[in-house]
DNA sequence: ATGTATATACTTGTCGACAAGTATACAAGA
DNA sequence: TCTTGTATACTTGTCGACAAGTATATACAT
């Protein structure tokens, strides 16, 4: 017997690591059939899709995987960059630096081999930098604050997973996240806030600009639902 | 006929105006009763509310608003304080300031005239001190980011509901606003950051301390759920 | 009086059936 | 050939009934 939350997990991993890709259609009866379950989990499940922005309904017609906002995509890395300049700024106002550079360190040590190889561990490497990232709030004192923003970085990572060219950017952003750790360690707030402005700049300009995109996985105009 | 949306609405509604308190039990049938509706509609309701966090469902025992988690409520406030002070050095370092003088003046002088009487109107105060905020990012460019934290906010709007003692503090609040809007005019970018950091901070602490608070409507050890 | 077992009245969880709306395939007529 | 109307096969929306678990009140035995 399988419960209702498993279903979104399932459907939640497979809309992110894209094996539903954006504007695929998600049939309610398919997928009771396909878990052997009443249509009852699965509408619970489309629900709470649908209210994180992930899957739209359209009555009577049929539900679809949601296409990628990338205005969204640019606000939330816009929000990931002030909190992580705030969390920064915390770390350097209230804490001596304890296990800080090393946790950092691990962590870009696990970027550098996941990417290192003769073809780079995708996966292994995004944990690993949400991991960099996540240490900065942890050590804030805002480990809580992460969890709470989990649902928004969900679209962050949906659209990570589609943007394979990132791949070739890799080093580099591996060396941006070395020179941040460095300006933390000197608790040099100015020049980290400059370092992580500039760091998840590249990030969305790699959100707005669209050449030879497949625009059929993107909206259009920034506006959401409008299927005739 | 009502639809789920509305049920969701008014719930809502009635549960961040504290019309239902935290700790209060809210029974589907008494609802769907209430509504005239099946029970399919309100537990629909529900299980939104469950995923905002707003609402504990315990199966076979019953359904209770959900506490207050202060710990939640001050990553809110670091939040809040983050973006917006990103948002203030947006809006120093790209434009200039277009009509910014006469909207922030605008909703500081309604924060005035609403908390001005003999007894003041806190509803309007409010608003108008989300105002305040919602300019800053608006003209940073956010304004959709606003939107997409809205559901965050809910959170503190209820907590603020519940803090009667905030009418004491809101000239001193007001004082603020004016001096980060001075700071903002002067494109003053450290003066606003320092500023803002310290006026979030007065409402962290209101977040922290609990002089005879009723203690009912919090979670103590910030833990949720953990009804016995 | 006290402890224990049982019945009862709740609670939320799950299901299958049917209602209602939409798009498409297809056949009939011009 | 093209247009138009109709039947059909989908889609999601809604409902009422029943299943299963929990807490409480009650009667009974000690």
């Amino acid at each position: 017997m399988i419960t209702g939350e498993e279903i979104y997990r399932d459907l939640l991993k497979k809309i992110t690591e894209l094996e539903y890709m954006p504007g695929d259609a998600l049939s309610e009866n398919e997928l009771c059939a396909a878990y052997k379950c009443s249509r009852h989990m699965v509408r619970d499940a489309f629900s709470r899709l649908k209210e994180k922005g992930l899957l739209e309904v359209y009555p009577h017609r049929g539900s679809y995987v949601s296409l990628i906002n990338l205005k969204q995509i640019e606000d939330i890395l816009f929000l990931r960059e002030a909190v992580e300049t705030a969390a920064v700024s915390a770390i350097i106002r209230e804490t001596d630096p304890g296990d800080l550079p090393e946790l950092l360190a691990g962590a870009i040590e696990e970027q550098k081999t996941a990417s290192a190889g003769a073809e780079a561990d995708l996966p292994a490497y995004f944990r690993a930098d949400d991991r960099f990232h996540g240490i900065l709030l942890e050590k804030a004192g805002r480990a809580s604050l992460y969890r709470l923003l989990e649902d928004e970085y969900i679209h962050l990572r949906r659209w990570r997973n589609l943007e394979i060219r990132t791949t070739r950017r890799i080093p580099a952003l591996i060396q941006e996240h070395e020179a941040i750790r460095d300006a933390v360690l000197h608790r040099d707030a100015a020049e980290a806030s400059v370092l992580l402005h500039r760091h998840f700049d590249t990030l969305k300009f790699a959100a707005s600009v669209d050449e030879g995109r497949d625009n059929s996985y993107f909206y259009k105009n920034q506006t959401e639902g409008e299927r005739k």
